[in-house]
RNA sequence: CGGGGUGUAGCGCAGUUUGGUAGCGCGCUUGGUUCGGGACCAAGAGGUCGCAGGUUCAAAUCCUGUCACCCCGACCA
């Protein structure tokens, strides 16, 4: 770009710069608009196209895991929140309320969800009788409310889309299996369709969800070395059963408290492929993810454009025939302006048909990721658009990887070669992206790095890169390797 | 809620110090020439200068108040 100012090199960190050139490429890519009402965002056709996908994957896994949907009110009694009482005290804050209707001020107000536990729990002890009822697999897909003070479009919003799950289990074991698996379900999607690579692993304390025993995550690094939180799944024990009082009777004819799950993922992850993918073109979309996976566009004079179109539609039927999401751009626009319109919004291949083409049996196949141009038969021309498709999936994660692992650090030991760490990457104006320390399980050790770098645990992974022995800390024997970050 | 900044055409900005007819680039409309990496020429359309009050012959510009948004902290999927 000839100003510069909005350019963000591949594979390179500039932390400042960056959130100017997210808002600019979702912008720009037409994913999203400002709406009046602060920290709430319009999703333009394109963005919820994307969303659309999420659900699809997702969707598809859940359902083959025996989860169905079902749907929940919005406006949740304040009574009903009380019941938790670490639940509401988190989310208490962020709440939005509806006090008055139809021109009167209610008995009770009534919060918009920030989160669906204790309305689905009310319901879920009236439902839950036995142990034949059990489990519960239940999602559901809707709109939350979290009124954050600081926004940021996709990543956080005050209005924001997701699917929560929410199962009761009969045993403990059956619902921290749950609380696995469907972590695992998030990490395969995300890193198979979203082409983002995931550390899985377990929240620490501080960083549980209100009202859980355990809080697991996946989190992704974003291109200024910043973590992403991009999915939470919730061991939640007995605690909202008890505080809801779902029961039920077992074969040994006890009254007991179901075990029960929580789970989401968000429109963040828009967020987070844009900006795990994204470069200084602006948005770049793996294939499986890309609503338009193949963008045609004829070239050459309009003179000749009659014999042009007639290789150009008989291809764009036979890609379409194979399954490929093709468009054709026909506009009256020079070539240039077209590739770098479609090049903005991310479409991962680009094919070229012009009359030098046409003479020669042949087309051009400009690739998203690396730009690369590749001439094809046209004879071929489906083949070659399918297998490299699948290759730019494959090559999009592959360099996701690589950029994880060139920004992450594993031989920082204590606090003050953390913040040496810091200083450092922070005078060349780049991020000091993920450091991997172990962490004793002491709260206040976790808080001083916090208070002191800004660097927050992010989770205990269940496969790191290595194996720390002693606390950054307090230098105390570990009992956890953590990946620390700083964290949208 | 603390500290900083910005409000001028759809978007990005200049003009404010030193008051004097509202500007530029992109985009948009029409016509023509173009078309293998953001084309060119010509003619156009588009603005209560965030809002309110004040000073002045005269305010985008100076003064007072107010609102909105952005950035940095505290809160977070």
């Amino acid at each position: 770009m000839a100003d510069g100012k909005e350019s963000v090199k591949e594979n390179t960190l500039q932390a400042e710069d960056f959130s100017k050139w997210y808002i600019d490429t979702i912008k720009k890519a037409e994913l999203m608009d400002y709406s009046p009402v602060r920290g709430c965002i319009v999703f333009k056709p394109d963005g919820y196209e994307l969303w659309e996908r999420i659900q699809a994957g997702l969707d598809r896994r859940f359902k083959e895991t025996g989860h169905r949907n079902a749907y929940f009110p919005m406006l949740i009694p304040e009574s009903l929140l009380n019941k938790e009482k670490e639940h509401v005290e988190g989310f208490n804050p962020e709440m939005p309320w509806v006090t008055e209707a139809a021109g009167e001020k209610l008995e009770e107000r009534l919060a918009l969800r920030p989160t669906s536990e204790t309305i689905i729990g009310a319901m879920y002890s009236q439902w839950i009788q036995s142990y034949r009822d059990l489990p519960v697999l239940i999602n559901q897909w809707c709109n939350v409310f979290r009124w954050e003070k600081r926004t940021m479009p996709f990543l956080r919003t005050s209005e924001f889309l997701w699917q929560e799950g929410h199962t009761a289990h009969a045993t403990e074991e059956e619902a921290r299996e749950e609380t696995a698996k469907i972590l695992e379900i998030y990490r395969d999607f995300v890193e198979s369709e979203m082409a983002m690579p995931v550390w899985t692993g377990q929240k620490t304390p501080t960083e549980r969800f209100a009202g859980a025993v355990d809080t697991y995550s996946i989190e992704a690094m974003m291109k200024d070395g910043k973590a992403l939180q991009a999915g939470t799944s919730h061991y939640l024990g007995q605690n909202f059963a008890k505080g809801f009082e779902i029961k039920f009777l077992d074969r040994d004819n006890q009254l007991k408290f179901v075990y029960t799950t929580s789970w989401g993922a968000s429109t963040r992850l828009i967020g987070g492929m844009v900006m795990v993918h994204g470069d200084d073109k602006g948005l770049a979309l793996p294939p499986r993810m890309a609503p338009i996976q193949v963008i045609m566009i004829p070239v050459g004079p309009p003179k000749l454009r009659e014999k042009v179109m007639a290789r150009f539609d008989p291809l764009f039927d036979a890609l379409k025939q194979a399954g490929v999401r093709v468009k054709s751009d026909l506009r009256d626009e020079s070539p240039g302006w077209k590739f770098n319109e479609w090049e903005m919004r991310g479409v991962p291949l680009r094919l070229e048909l012009g009359p030098r083409d046409v003479e020669s049996n042949q087309c051009v196949l400009a690739r998203r990721d690396t730009g690369e141009k590749v001439t094809v038969s046209l004879d071929a021309a489906v083949e070659s658009v399918v297998s490299l498709l699948e290759g730019i999936q494959k090559a999009m994660f592959q360099k996701a990887v690589d950029f994880r692992t060139a920004n992450q650090h594993l031989n920082v030991n204590t606090l003050d070669e953390l913040k040496a760490h810091i200083a450092q990457f922070e005078n060349q104006a780049g991020s000091a992206g993920w450091v991997l320390a172990g962490w004793c399980g002491n709260n206040d050790c976790e808080g001083k790095v916090k208070e002191e770098t800004k660097f927050t645990t992010r989770n205990i992974p269940f496969g790191p890169p290595a194996t720390k022995e002693t606390c950054i800390c307090c230098g105390e024997k570990a009992r956890h390797t953590v990946w620390f970050a700083r964290a949208y």
